[in-house]
DNA sequence: AAGTTCTTATTAC
DNA sequence: CTAACGGTAATAAGAACTT
């Protein structure tokens, strides 16, 4: 079945949303995350505008690596209260362009125009009482140009959303997920970009190998280790010996080079982990320090398996030491539950020791819980 | 031998 | 002097363990 797939990707987020809010920065370049501390901060860059991009900060550099790179930059922190509100104003204006909608992430999100036409409000709201669950709220194309028709809806949508809330997008479309994702990377910042079927072959061969979702730098690293640059180069490898180097993830890079992903857009989000962790202000032994946020923690992780009615059976403590080392312990229980006490107290039994086997600095603790 | 648990590695936003 | 590196979540792989 032949598709037409949406993606949206608002541009630089969290740092447009500052600009927009404070106009006095305008030409300056805006770096939100973590407080740089004169240089000393611990954090990372959330997202950083395209003008602080000119100095090579991005989005997960060390937030002291970005002072460096410009210390004159408008630092701010990360204000997701505010994020969150607009990315759902946002959401709910993506989501009237079809009614096979995907969210990603606060800035990010596909929508299924196979069969979605324009105008969409009085007949999604028209056919609901009418037509079968399968062509609830659509149409199907049989007349016009239905890549056309795509490009309008994506036209009409990137025009909504600045009218509405002043911020810029980009589009990428594509006859999948993956192409429609790749090609709206392609086309930031504020771009619109539609990539046809017959056109895809063209547009992935000359990109780079990290430009594929799912390479990322360590998959690149070794791929240039045996001589692989670029997506056409990493044809010449065959399935079976992509399987052997990569394993089962591998596999999909073959069809993915190829232009393959049969993913449906769909919003079906199943939690399967809760988890809390804290990187300290400076490494520390301090048990008072340790587990006070450990505490704090845990009862944030109960908290949501409270409100979402869940229970757990294993649980994971992580540890990072001085130094970045990091390691993972876990216990599964007997019998599934939700008690604070049975959490709390084997969470700690499984912190103590890492504090009896080694004796390093601790820079970061976290809890986490896997749903049952 | 098969199933479960534990640990680490990688990716993405 | 070099490294620097947050928080949340998913998934895969292999080792270690139970049954």
């Amino acid at each position: 079945m032949q598709r037409i797939i949406l993606h949206i990707d608002m541009d630089y987020f969290f740092a447009q949303i500052e600009e927009r809010e404070n106009p006095q920065f305008k030409g300056k370049p805006i770096v939100v995350g973590a407080d740089p501390k004169e240089g000393k901060g611990r954090g990372v860059v959330s997202t950083a505008s395209y003008l602080a991009r000119k100095y090579g900060i991005h989005s997960a550099l060390p937030i002291s690596k970005a002072y460096q790179l410009c210390p004159t930059a408008i630092f701010l922190p990360v204000n997701m209260a505010l994020y969150q509100k607009i990315s759902e104003e946002i959401m709910a204006i993506v989501k009237k362009y079809s009614p096979t909608f995907e969210q990603v992430s606060l800035d990010e999100a596909f929508l299924d125009l196979s069969y979605t036409e324009l105008p969409q409000e009085a007949k999604v709201k028209k056919r609901m009482k009418f037509s079968s669950p399968i062509f609830y709220g659509r149409e199907k194309c049989t007349i016009g140009k239905p890549w056309e028709k795509a490009k309008g809806i994506a036209e009409k949508l990137k025009k909504e959303i600045y009218e509405k809330e002043k911020l810029t997008s980009t589009i990428g479309i594509g006859p999948n997920k993956l192409i429609a994702k790749m090609t709206s990377k392609k086309a930031k910042p504020n771009g619109l970009l539609v990539i046809k079927p017959d056109q895809v072959k063209k547009f992935l061969e000359p990109l780079d190998i990290d430009d594929l979702p799912g390479i990322g730098p360590k998959t690149a690293e070794k791929l240039r280790e045996i001589g692989i640059n670029k997506i056409k180069e990493l044809k010449n490898l065959s399935k079976t010996k992509l399987k052997d180097i990569f394993g089962v993830v591998g596999e999909t890079f073959y069809e993915k080079i190829r232009g393959i992903d049969e993913e449906p857009v769909s919003n079906e989000e199943i939690i399967k982990s809760i988890g809390k962790e804290h990187t300290f202000e400076k490494d520390t032994r301090d048990p008072e320090i340790i587990f006070e946020n450990f505490e704090q923690m845990i009862k944030q992780v109960h908290q949501e398996l409270l409100e979402n009615n869940f229970s757990f059976k294993t649980m994971t403590v992580i540890c990072r030491y001085q130094g970045f080392e990091t390691h993972t312990k876990s216990k599964t229980l007997k019998t599934p539950t939700n008690d604070l006490k049975i959490l709390k107290s084997e969470a700690k039994k499984l912190l103590l020791k890492f504090l009896i086997e080694n004796p390093k600095l601790i820079r970061l603790i976290g809890v986490r819980v896997k749903i049952c």
